[in-house]
DNA sequence: GGTTGCTACGTCTTCATCAC
DNA sequence: GTGATGAAGACGTAGCAACC
């Protein structure tokens, strides 16, 4: 069984379909201003459900490549190398191979965006990509377990220090160069506009309020007031940071949420509509159809039969979605949004 | 009977644009 | 950085049919 500290940040949430109406959602978690976390594995864990949170999350198998499935998308991460994604998008370990210590480290997403890194990895990560470091072993077991050691002391300065080593790993992936080991079916783009610092407080700031709102019935306008900022000027700087709107932004986090309820659960559509914050099931029906190109029904269907072709090496629900896609499923891990 | 999928329609919100 | 504007799109409601 995987070893956790007693910092461990690991939401457990749907082990044994605990969604229930208790469920978390992925942006709820974030709100929560769960400090930085070092954990070391060993053995990691195969996860028998999907789970969220809030962070940024680090992955870094030692021995052996590891799988995961990213909202019914496999991904391999390769030993030695360093996977960054947004955990936000629901994901399982489901095939460790011969890994017996992973690090996972979960970082904060107002750390992760005050952070000076490129604004296309950043936006590869808040688009729900998964990337991966070009280069092997740019961090070392022995760091690992000096940060998640540093990480339980009171030291604030030590703490610190692990910050900033954390913060100049990722760096070092900036400029190493990253590949995507979850392709997108959407362009980001290669001239990205600017965004300062000032914009990334703020979108920060909205990330907050929308993850702790998100389900009730909110306005761009909402948002706005409640970082202090004029709605249209508020939408603008969302944009230019997040390359989405606001309601795109909601969009993509209730139906990502509405794919781990359908796959994990047996609640029904309308009880799975309100628990992500569609007030009319006649939008959840819409907003899914449109942008993972099946009915929330299929989806289940295709979803569980994926379970069971999985251990076959196939993958229908994937395969399915592919096809199914109109050209506007941006955004997420399997096309969706 | 409960659930799902779909459509029509009037209302409301979003968002781009421009002036300040 | 703010406010006004208008077009486009999203929203909520209601209703119907099919399915199990």
């Amino acid at each position: 069984m995987e070893k956790k500290s007693e910092h461990s940040l690991q939401f457990k949430i749907n082990d044994e379909n605990k969604y229930g109406s208790e469920a978390i959602s992925p942006l709820s978690l974030c709100l929560a201003h769960y400090p930085l976390n070092v954990v070391l594995q060993h053995p990691p864990g195969v996860m028998s459900g999907y789970h969220w949170h809030g962070h940024m999350e680090i992955n870094i198998p030692f021995d052996d490549d590891v799988e995961y499935l990213f909202n019914g998308k496999p991904v391999i991460i390769k030993a030695n190398h360093i996977a960054l994604f947004w955990a936000s998008v629901p994901h399982r370990l489901v095939n460790l191979n011969g890994c017996t210590k992973m690090a996972v480290i979960d970082v904060p997403v107002h750390q992760f965006l005050a952070w000076t890194l490129p604004q296309k990895l950043i936006n590869h990560i808040t688009h729900g990509v998964v990337v991966e470091s070009q280069h092997p072993n740019l961090v070392s077991l022995f760091e690992i377990q000096r940060w998640e050691r540093e990480l339980a002391l009171s030291d604030v300065n030590r703490q610190q220090l692990v910050h900033d080593e954390i913060q100049l790993m990722v760096k070092r992936i900036a400029f190493d160069g990253w590949t995507l080991r979850l392709e997108q079916g959407y362009d980001i783009g290669n001239n990205l506009p600017h965004s300062s610092k000032y914009s990334q407080h703020y979108v920060s700031l909205m990330l907050d309020y929308i993850a702790n709102h998100y389900n009730d019935a909110l306005t761009v306008s909402d948002v706005a007031t409640a970082v202090g900022l004029n709605t249209n000027y508020a939408m603008g700087l969302f944009q230019s940071v997040m390359q989405l709107t606001i309601k795109q932004y909601i969009l993509m986090m209730r139906i990502n949420h509405a794919k781990a309820l359908l796959s994990d659960t047996d609640k029904t559509m309308l009880d799975i509509s309100l628990t992500v914050g569609f007030n009319a099931i006649s939008r959840f029906y819409d907003n899914f159809q449109k942008y993972t190109g099946v009915s929330p029904l299929n989806y289940r269907k295709l979803s569980r039969a994926n379970s069971q072709w999985q251990a076959q090496g196939l993958n229908p629900l994937t395969q399915t979605i592919k096809g199914a896609s109109d050209g506007k499923s941006l955004l997420l891990p399997d096309a969706s949004l």
